[in-house]
DNA sequence: TGTACATCAGTGAACGCGCGTTCACTGATGTAC
DNA sequence: TGTACATCAGTGAACGCGCGTTCACTGATGTAC
């Protein structure tokens, strides 16, 4: 036994064994089963199979339980970004995109985290561990927008690294948004949503002055009808 | 009187002075209020003054009332998209900026609208009239996008209009629903949602050929640390 | 090692409340003759 | 023009239901000695 008191008891827990975390985990079930809308704190109780009085013993009421759901989506999105990131290996460019791509995979694999962090109505203002959680994963693409900046190629005007993130990160929620959920409410799109981000930010990419070809430079269009390969190579007829 | 039956009917109504509406707009107040989420079948029976009862008449349930308010809001999306398009005047490209602008001011001065359109899982795809006035409001900005690419300058390549106002489309999603919004869930800016947008606009076009530059040339930088003038120039230190 | 006590997670019963929904009804409006 | 009837929007009472919340309690775990 070389468990410490506290790693023991996180184990085990008191009667139940850990009950806050079966909560939380019962409740991202919920809402990812009916909404973040449709789910209530006696819901999460008997989906943990305890008595409706007993989520009281941990969390103040169900915006309390919404919040930590949302501040632990915050933290693991943070890892996935920064995971994602790798600290810009093998080249900053392509490990830039690995992060939209992640952006875009959370929004996919967690669809109840995403909704408890972005659309459950969580105050994120009045709650400043919260805040600070999502300003940590903002703080992912914010670095890694600081250092693409600092690649800009000369003759081309360096831009604000957080002007960069700012719309890394709206393009990237708008498609997750739109198109990226894993159940509800998408629409349909021509071509998959990573697809459409990969492009959207190789050109966006372009208009900042950075090369972006796979080749070198692609030859002008034979006819203007024709379609030869650019950043939106992947784009069905 | 040249009133015909039916316009009569549909400006008193029966009994009440027409309770439809008035229970669309009775929501309309609450979702803005209290969000998409807060808001039940009798709480709008109780605002627009009548008993819980009488709203049957008139929506099959909450729901229904949801996915009318949900059409609706496209049918004003879709208007206000156009109205900023003007038919590509004075000119294409200011005009497609105009239409992003409009996307935003829409989910600022529409919260209500805006939060059935996109937050209220309202289930899209079983409610064919609902899809079809989301198409259409999309439509605006896929004509604008077909406008633009039709003059895609010589030596560049052309861009299919699709994806285009997919990332057109995304982008102002993304802007709008992080920054662009009345009251809750906001996150502090450095600039105005707008001028994010717009920056991020004129990036992207330039990506894609388009010359976006006001000046005909921004000059290179003297020194590296500073930034002379580019779609970002209204971006503070 | 064992006993007595303290701590505290979870119970189950109880409550008030508001929601969704139904139903027979009423009364105003529209229409046939 | 007037009367009788049909239509139908809105009423109000009623119901079952599940939620949020409280409370004294119980019993398992931890700890002092």
């Amino acid at each position: 036994m070389s468990w410490r008191k506290d790693d023991r008891r996180a184990e085990r827990g008191y009667h139940h064994g850990n009950l806050k975390e079966a909560l939380l985990q019962a409740a991202l079930g919920l809402i990812a089963e009916k909404g973040a809308a449709g789910f209530t704190f006696a819901d999460a109780a008997r989906s943990a199979g305890v008595s409706a009085a007993a989520p009281y013993r941990h969390f103040r009421d169900r915006d309390d339980l919404l919040a930590s759901i949302a501040q632990r989506g915050f933290e693991q999105f943070e890892a996935a970004l920064t995971a994602a990131w790798d600290d810009g290996r093998p080249d900053t460019v392509s490990a830039f995109m690995r992060v939209g791509k992640a952006y875009l995979a959370f929004a996919r694999n967690e669809p109840a985290f995403y909704s408890a962090m972005f659309e459950s109505g969580v105050p994120v203002d009045s709650n400043p561990p919260l805040a600070a959680a999502g300003e940590r994963a903002f703080g992912v693409i914010r670095i890694a927008a600081e250092r693409l900046a600092a690649l800009t190629p000369p003759g081309a005007t360096r831009p604000p690294a957080m002007m960069m993130a700012l719309h890394i990160w709206s393009l990237s929620h708008g498609v997750a948004s739109l198109f990226g959920r894993g159940d509800a409410a998408r629409r349909k799109l021509p071509m998959s949503p990573e697809d459409l981000l990969e492009a959207g930010v190789l050109i966006y990419l372009r208009g900042l002055g950075f090369p972006t070809e796979r080749r070198p430079q692609p030859p002008p269009p034979p006819e203007a009808g024709e379609r030869p390969a650019g950043p939106w190579g992947k784009v069905p007829k």
